[in-house]
DNA sequence: CTGAAAGCGCTTACAG
DNA sequence: CTGAAAGCGCTTACAG
C-alpha cells in the first residue's frame, strides 16, 4: 500500500542503507546516488513511517494534552499556544478531554503510556494523591498548565491565582466599592477555589473591608450552567454594590441571571470576572476581568515540556507568568471620598 | 526504563510468544503459565507498546481530527461528541488547529499520515482541488464533518444547510417580519455561505418577499471579531426589523454592536442566529437560532469513519443530520395579519 | 562512500 | 500448548 524504504531503494537501486542516509544524513552520500534516492523518494510521494522510528528513537514528537472541560472557553487559547509552542519545536498534540471523569483521565494516560509520547500537559486541575501516583508510575515528562502542585515538585505554568485575585478586588476597591461580594468556587480546589478566595480575603483585609468577608456564595460547578445560585447572592447580602467573580463563566452567567431579574449591571451592580476569555468582550455590557495569559501559558508550557524531554536544565520549576486587569463596562466607579 | 515484553517473559519464566499470546489469545495458553505471565505484568506494571504494534497491525487506533479554528464554540460539542465515540470505539483523536492556513493543513494532513493514523476527520471547511488532491494522494479514510463536497465522492456528516438557513427565516417570517435582512458569510463558501443564503433567498421568494433579497452584508471572517460591518446592514436598510445571520457568533457579536449603539433587541429590532453555540443562551437576549446537532456530528462522524477504516459497507455518502429551531429571547413577534 | 546485519518491541505462522 | 524464527519499517554501528 503506502511505498516503503525498500521501495524506494529498489526504484533508485541501492540499499535501504542509503536510501536511510539520505534521510538522515545526506552529506555522507555522493552526489550522484543521492539524487537518484531523492528522485525515488519524490516519485513515490515516499513519507518515512513514523512508528518504525519512533520504536528506535524512542520518541514519537506527539505530546499528550488532558483538557478538564473542552467547552469552557478558557482552553480555546492554551490550546492555541499549545499548537503554535509544538509546530515550532516539532511536536503533534494528542488532546483528550476528560469531563474531569477520573476513569476517563486514567484512561487517557494508559493510552498516552502505550502510544510513547514524549511528554504530558495537564491542565487547570489540582493534582491528588492518587494522580501523582499515576504520573510516577507513568514515569513521564509532565509539566501542569495553570495548575500547580505544593505537595509535589512538579514542573508547572500559571498565574499568581491568589495575587490576581488580589489586585482584581483591589480595583474595584480604587473604584469606590465598599461592599463587595464574591462568587467563588469550592475552596477544596486549591487553583481556581482556595487561592482566588484568599486573595478576595487579604484585598478586603488591607483596606479594612473585613465585613465583607462572609459575602460570598459557592458554586460547585465550573461552567455558566451551574449558576442561578449565583445570583442568590443579592438576596443573601443585599446591600452589596459589586461582586467578584472566580470566573468568567461565572460572571457571564451572572450577568445573564441579573438581566432576566431586572438587574442592570453595572448601574446597580458592578461584576467583576476572572480569565478573559473571547466572549467576556462581548457580553452586555463588557466584562471587566482579571486577564490570564492563556496563550502564553499554553506556549509556555509546551516549551517548558520540551526542555524537560530534552534533559535539559530547567531553572525554574514552578513558573508564573503576569496577569492584568482589563477594565470594562461591567464595573462602576464611585466618586472616592478621600 | 519501560518494561518490555522481554522483561515480561524473563520474569515469568516462559518465550515472549506465550506472553504475547496471553494478551492477544489467552485461552491458548495453559492456566498455569497464563497466571505467572498475568502476575508478571501486573508486578512490572507492563503496558505494550503501540508503535510496536502499529507496525504489525497496520493499525494505530488513532485518528486525525482537523479543526479550522478551535476558539469558535462550535466545535467544542463536535469534539465532544468525536471524543465519546472514540472512546467507544477505541480510538485516540489527533486534534490540530489550523486556523485556517493551508501551509498549517498541509503539514498536519502529512505528519498524519506519517503518525499512521487510520483515518481523519476534516471539519467545517469546503474542499478545494488543491485539498482533494492531497486527500486522495494520501490515500487514507476520510470524513468530512460539517462540510460536504459535492464534485468529489467523499463520506460526510452536516445539516442541510439551505434547508435549514430556509427554516430560519421561514421562522421570522411566521413570526410576522416582513422586511427582513440578513449578515452572510460569503457566497464563495459553499457549506455556511452559499447553501444559507440559498436558504434565505428562498424563503423570501416563497412567501413574495423578494424585495428583501438585497438585504445582506458580507462578513470576510468566521468569528464576531470582524464584524462591526455587520451593524452595516441596517445603515443601508433602515426598514428591516429581523437580521438572519450565518452563525451564532456574528449573531452575538451584532447584538452587542447593536447594544453599543443604542439599539434594542428585540424590541427594535430581532436576531436570529446560526448554530446554537452554548454562549447563545447566555446573551442577553438570549439568542433564538437554528440549532445544529453538534455533538451528534462529531459523534455520527467518528462511527462513519470508523466503518469506512473497518472496510465495511456505509449505505450513505453524505449523511444529513437534522437541525432545529429554538425560539428564545432575541427575535419579536409581531400580530401576523391573515 | 555503501551494503549486510543487528536490533527497536511486538505478533504470528511454523514446528515440535 | 509453546518456543524459535521471521517480519513489520526503519536506523546505525560495522566491515569493506
Amino acid at each position: 500500500m503506502k511505498p516503503t524504504i525498500k521501495d524506494v531503494a529498489k526504484l533508485a537501486n541501492v540499499s535501504i542503507s542509503t536510501v536511510s542516509r539520505v534521510m538522515n544524513a545526506p552529506e555522507t552520500v555522493i552526489e550522484q546516488k543521492r539524487t537518484k534516492v531523492q528522485t525515488a523518494i519524490e516519485k513515490l510521494k515516499y513519507k518515512p513511517n513514523a512508528l518504525a522510528r519512533g520504536l528506535i528513537y524512542k520518541k514519537t514528537n506527539t505530546l499528550g494534552v488532558v483538557i478538564p472541560d473542552i467547552r469552557n472557553a478558557y482552553y480555546a487559547d492554551i490550546i492555541r499556544g499549545m499548537e503554535d509552542a509544538s509546530k515550532k519545536l516539532g511536536y503533534n498534540l494528542i488532546i483528550c478531554n476528560t469531563d474531569r471523569d477520573k476513569n476517563r483521565l486514567f484512561s487517557y494516560l494508559h493510552s498516552f503510556y502505550e502510544k510513547q509520547v514524549d511528554g504530558i500537559l495537564y491542565t487547570s486541575d489540582p493534582i491528588y494523591p492518587d494522580y501523582y501516583k499515576e504520573f510516577e508510575r507513568l514515569n513521564m515528562p509532565v509539566v501542569l498548565v495553570s495548575t500547580h502542585s505544593m505537595e509535589y515538585n512538579m514542573p508547572s505554568v500559571k498565574i499568581d491565582d491568589e495575587q490576581a485575585a488580589y489586585d482584581g478586588v483591589n480595583y474595584l476597591i480604587a473604584a469606590g466599592h465598599r461592599n463587595i461580594g464574591m462568587v467563588s468556587f469550592d475552596l477544596s480546589d486549591s487553583i481556581a477555589g482556595q487561592p482566588r478566595y484568599q486573595g478576595f480575603v487579604r484585598a478586603l483585609r488591607e483596606n479594612d473591608l473585613e465585613h465583607c468577608k462572609h459575602n460570598i456564595v459557592y458554586v460547585d460547578g465550573w461552567t455558566t450552567n451551574t449558576l442561578g445560585e449565583g445570583t442568590q447572592i443579592l438576596e443573601q447580602f443585599p446591600d452589596i454594590t459589586a461582586i467578584f467573580t472566580a470566573s468568567d463563566e461565572l460572571a457571564l452567567g451572572l450577568i445573564s441571571d441579573l438581566h432576566d431579574r431586572g438587574i442592570a449591571v453595572p448601574e446597580q451592580i458592578s461584576v467583576m470576572g476572572f480569565d478573559n476569555i473571547r466572549w467576556s468582550s462581548f457580553s452586555i455590557p463588557r466584562l471587566t476581568t482579571v486577564a490570564q495569559p492563556t496563550y502564553e501559558i499554553g506556549y509556555r508550557s509546551v516549551e517548558k515540556l520540551d526542555t524537560l524531554i530534552n534533559g535539559e536544565e530547567d531553572p525554574i520549576l514552578r513558573e508564573i507568568v503576569p496577569h492584568t486587569i482589563i477594565e470594562r463596562g461591567s464595573t462602576k466607579r464611585y466618586e472616592v471620598k478621600s
